[in-house]
DNA sequence: TAATGGTAGGGGAGGAAATTCCTCCCCTAC
DNA sequence: TAATGGTAGGGGAGGAAATTCCTCCCCTAC
């Protein structure tokens, strides 16, 4: 060893870093031994925020398979395996001499059925590159016939985090065995530090074992287990020149005018001076003058394409470890690439920390029940994470609209600067003074992202999951929820010896669907009377551990002969018919995972409570958060058909055992409380109605009776099911109004002393594709009548309302109706699609795409026609406003506020009175001679209310 | 370098199918 | 040169209009 490297050995005795981001290395062939060998590389932070590199060597990738029994396994069998592999794989390098590292024969249970613990051997097959698996198994299947092949589906980098137990954002130490590339042409990336170690050189501090503390001190003392790095982010935004007609920008014609950077280290601290960690930069084509603001650096190019080799410089050098924008990952970084390659550009596509690999765009399609169906941009950019704060917000929060100035509006009360996108080209020619305008518009559009991250506390809340489920920090934010629980399930079936079993997919239309949970039929009507609500505490991961439901304590009826296991005493049958055997004889796997989880999560929560520090309670909450969301998504994983471990027998237990519950409490309730009646329920709460309360004058000892009275029946019902199955008292709705399923508004108490809020379920306040003159009408309409006990005042406004409408005195704003595009090929027409074609046809481009919210207006077109279709009447707001186009009144009135309001009214004030204050139409009109029977009566109703409420 | 947690359920719009209503016309009774 | 009834009402056919039913779709509850 020379003397650089001994001088750094007692530098750096060992280091300690943050894992950011892991990516693997096909491997560079080795001439003389003749291997291509890949390698696991670690991107990450060390205690002194240094960038740092980690080559890892020594870990290969790996699966297992099973041979039919007829084959004995041995050495000698192995031996002529190798050779037949290698002799079968095509290779390019004819001095390639080995692709498969072992063949080792090894006892592994399969996860898949209860198995006894009967291990079955097996050849676990150890391969130099991961390139090389596909080929492998070629071989494999084309010289045996029933082959199982086990922990298949797992990419090389999952296997490594799973075997080193290392979670993304994890701290891990590296002793001993490792060597600094301490020369600058020996280096690969463009980190600070970089460095190769062996895996055993690895110390990992994992989040859930029990390791309180870094065994080698920190240089940096402040450091703990539980710290985040202070990252360095870089947010930017680009702005391009539109046509000449206003034409949606595209890469091949337009050019790229400004970039907007904001360069920001993340420090937990207060707001203000947040702002001042901020470094403004901006990158311009043509001159621009700057006014009003101070301390930003500006660069000015001639040239578009030293503009962009510049940023890509720019980016380099200030070497960010996360990227943020809105919407970047499919516009902004799309085109900042294809501009740059439409330019010629060489030096551009170098984004990423590996200096030799070029940031390439690939198109992948995301395919989600929860999150939607999208059309992603994935670029590669090693070793900086990329945070679309547009997919977050999508993710996160349910909104009308994810355009960054209504985002920033909602959640920061800040607009963008007041450009508009027809506008660009015109103020980028008038002159320097306008640039500049345009370019300051650009900064802040870097700036509202990064002020969201912050606020809403992004990173805390994602590097927290990535160390609850032990994924990445990318794959928190770019994949869904199966990898998280398969991350878990993995980690587990290390500890058993136990191995996954190849899924084998079936077709998209061979789904069943199977049987999901119970929803109590709901006596309809409004209560003025306290209803109760119980709730089971997570109902299915309790059912899960309570009835020991796992892949592998599942039974078939062959099994139950084979190992002769008697129901009730060894197995249970859920109520879908399906056996697990009991804890005693196998304890699950699932079970075990959730009980974790439900702990850790119950520990967390007890350092939350004697926390005072904010940011380590921010940390803290974050983290018992994504242990109850991981908790939640266990049964979702095993229901997910066209999943990565689906198994309906589990989900369906689940869901069964539920519907048992329910229907249980239901009946419990009723039997022991003859004054209470279970009104409604939805799969894990019951609610209920108490009928012998009139004595009671003061409203504080009657929300104080019923709330006792309810803990007391929640823990009654409690006891009669198995631990750690628990219903608990959860609030009070009073009064209560209850419109159908999954429908209805109350007034909330948690405490007898005052009304938490008004809750709404699934009413059109709480609806998206509405107007949002709905819910506000609706709302304003429900407080009234709950809050402040004023029902004709309610009616006054509501009539109030409808004047306003008919007189066109309503901003357009209120009327925007907005909808989500989350299909390619529709079979029915309807208005966000047809408009959505409509835009698309009128400026190429700038369509909305898949996945995005259309907001439309319904335009009175002046034809007369009675059949017009509501989707012919659609248009786009801007070009509402732009044309001053007229709304349809009739329809925002009869179709959209009249028909809810008089829902809920109707329970109120009767329909009859409610359908001739609010009903515009002609069929209702016709029916109006019939009526004026019942409406005294509901007079009375009122009567009684207004009573009722004020004592 | 192809990925994606579940079912239950309300409610609106479109459109097909079934039903009702209206008009024309023929025919008969008286 | 000759010849010519009027009115009410049932009922069928055709077609328009209104209604019902089904499907698609969005979004929410849990």
């Amino acid at each position: 060893m020379n003397d650089e490297f001994n001088k750094n050995i007692n530098k750096f005795c060992y280091l300690t870093l943050q894992v950011l981001d892991i990516s693997s290395n096909l491997g560079v062939f080795n001439y003389f031994t003749g291997i291509k060998c890949s390698n696991i590389e670690l991107f990450g932070i060390t205690d002194e925020n240094e960038s740092i590199l980690v080559h890892v060597h020594g870990f290969f990738p790996y699966f297992y398979v099973e041979f039919p029994e007829d084959i004995i396994l041995n050495a000698e069998f192995t031996r002529k395996l190798e050779k037949l592999i290698h002799e079968n794989v095509k290779l390019n390098d004819i001095n390639r001499r080995k692709i498969v590292k072992d063949i080792d024969i090894v006892s592994r249970l399969s996860v898949k059925y209860f198995q006894n613990n009967e291990e079955k051997r097996m050849l676990k097959i150890t391969y130099f590159s991961f390139r090389e698996k596909e080929n492998i198994l070629k071989i494999l299947n084309k010289y045996y016939r029933n082959l199982k092949f086990f922990n298949i589906d797992l990419s090389y980098i999952t296997q490594f985090m799973v075997d080193l137990n290392v979670c993304g954002c994890c701290w891990i130490q590296i002793t001993g065995n490792f060597k600094l590339r301490n020369k600058e042409w020996s280096k690969i990336s463009t980190c600070k530090i970089e460095c190769d170690a062996y895996v055993s050189s690895l110390k990992v501090y994992d989040y859930e074992s029990n390791i309180k503390d870094f065994v080698y001190k920190p240089k940096n003392e402040t450091i703990t287990l539980e710290s985040i790095s202070p990252y360095k982010i870089l947010s930017y935004d680009i702005e391009c020149l539109n046509g000449a007609k206003g034409e949606f920008p595209v890469p091949e014609t337009n050019e790229i005018i400004v970039i907007g950077n904001i360069l920001y280290q993340e420090i937990y601290e207060n707001e203000e001076k947040n702002e001042l960690n901020m470094k403004k930069v901006l990158f311009t084509l043509g001159e621009c003058e700057i006014q009003n603001e101070k301390n930003i650096e500006t660069f000015t190019f001639n040239d578009e394409k030293i503009l962009l080799e510049k940023w890509s410089e720019f980016v380099r050098k200030s070497d960010p470890d996360i990227m943020i924008g809105y919407n970047t990952q499919n516009f902004d970084l799309p085109f900042l690439i294809e501009r740059a390659k439409f330019l010629k550009s060489k030096n551009f596509q170098y984004l990423g920390r590996w200096k030799g690999i070029k940031t390439i765009l690939r198109e992948q399609k995301f395919m989600s029940k929860q999150i939607g169906n999208k059309i992603n941009y994935i670029a590669n950019i090693n070793g900086r994470v990329q945070i679309d704060m547009l997919s977050v917000m999508q993710r996160d929060f349910k909104l009308r609209s994810y355009k960054l100035d209504d985002v920033a509006n909602d959640f920061l009360g800040e607009r963008k600067e007041d450009v508009h996108f027809y506008q660009i080209r015109n103020l980028y020619f008038e002159s320097n003074i306008t640039r500049g305008k345009l370019a300051l518009y650009c900064l802040k559009d870097a700036l509202l992202p990064l002020k969201l991250m912050i606020k809403l506390m992004v990173l805390v809340k994602n590097v927290e999951m990535a160390r609850v489920t032990g994924i990445s920090l990318n794959e928190v934010l770019t994949r869904g929820q199966q990898v998280r629980i398969m991350s878990q399930l993995l980690r587990k079936c290390k500890t058993r010896n136990m191995v996954i079993p190849k899924n084998i997919r079936t077709s998209n239309d061979e789904y069943e669907s199977y049987i999901g949970a119970h929803v109590i039929k709901p006596e309809i009507g409004f209560y003025n009377e306290p209803i109760s609500t119980l709730d089971f505490v997570s109902l299915y991961p309790s059912i899960m551990i309570t009835h020991n439901l796992c892949y592998s304590t599942l039974l078939t009826e062959e099994k139950i002969m084979k190992y002769n296991l008697k129901e009730e005493i060894d197995y249970e049958r859920s109520p879908s018919n399906d056996c697990f055997v009991k804890k005693a004889k196998y304890s699950g796997l699932l079970p075990e995972i959730l009980e974790s989880l439900v702990d850790r999560r119950k520990y967390v929560k007890n350092l939350l409570k004697n926390e005072q520090d904010k940011v380590k309670k921010q940390i803290l909450d974050s983290r018992q958060l994504a242990l109850k969301i991981t908790a939640n998504s266990v049964y979702g994983f095993t229901g997910a058909q066209n999943g990565m471990l689906p198994c309906l027998s589990i989900s369906r237990s689940v869901t069964t055992y539920g519907q048992k519950m329910l229907r249980k409490t239901k009946y419990e309730i009723e039997t022991k409380y003859k004054q209470c009646k279970v009104i409604y329920g939805d799969t894990d709460s019951v609610m209920i109605k108490f009928e012998t309360f009139s004595e009671f004058k003061d409203k504080y000892q009657l929300l104080s009776e019923v709330m006792r009275i309810s803990k007391e029946q929640a823990e009654y019902v409690s006891s009669k099911f198995r631990k750690p199955i628990q219903l608990d008292f959860e609030k009070v709705y009073y009064p209560y109004l209850l419109i159908n399923k999954k429908r209805y508004a109350g007034l909330l108490y948690t405490k007898p002393e005052k009304p938490d809020k008004l809750d709404c379920k699934g009413l059109e306040i709480v609806r998206r594709d509405n107007c949002k003159l709905v819910p506000e009408l609706l709302k304003e309409v429900l407080d009234l009548i709950f809050m402040k006990q004023n029902v004709q005042g309610a009616i006054e406004y509501a009539k109030n309302i409808f004047d306003q409408l008919k007189n066109y005195t309503l901003p357009i704003e209120k009327l925007i109706i907005s909808k989500q595009l989350s299909k390619l090929n529709y079979k029915a027409k309807q208005p966000h699609i047809e408009l959505a074609n409509k835009i698309e046809k009128r400026n190429p481009g700038s369509g909305p795409k898949l996945g995005d919210r259309v907001p439309y207006v319904i335009i009175n077109t002046g034809k007369c026609d009675k059949n017009e279709r509501l989707y012919e009447k659609a248009e786009d707001p801007e070009y509402v406003i732009k044309n001053k186009l007229k709304p349809d009144i009739s329809y925002y009135i009869n179709k959209q506020i009249s028909v809810p309001l008089i829902r809920i009214l109707e329970n109120i004030i009767g329909k009859e009175t409610a359908e001739k204050l609010f009903s515009y139409n002609v069929q209702n009109q016709k029916m109006k001679k019939k009526r004026k029977i019942s409406e005294d009566k509901y007079q009375l109703k009122i009567d009684q209310f207004f009573k009722k409420m004020k004592n």
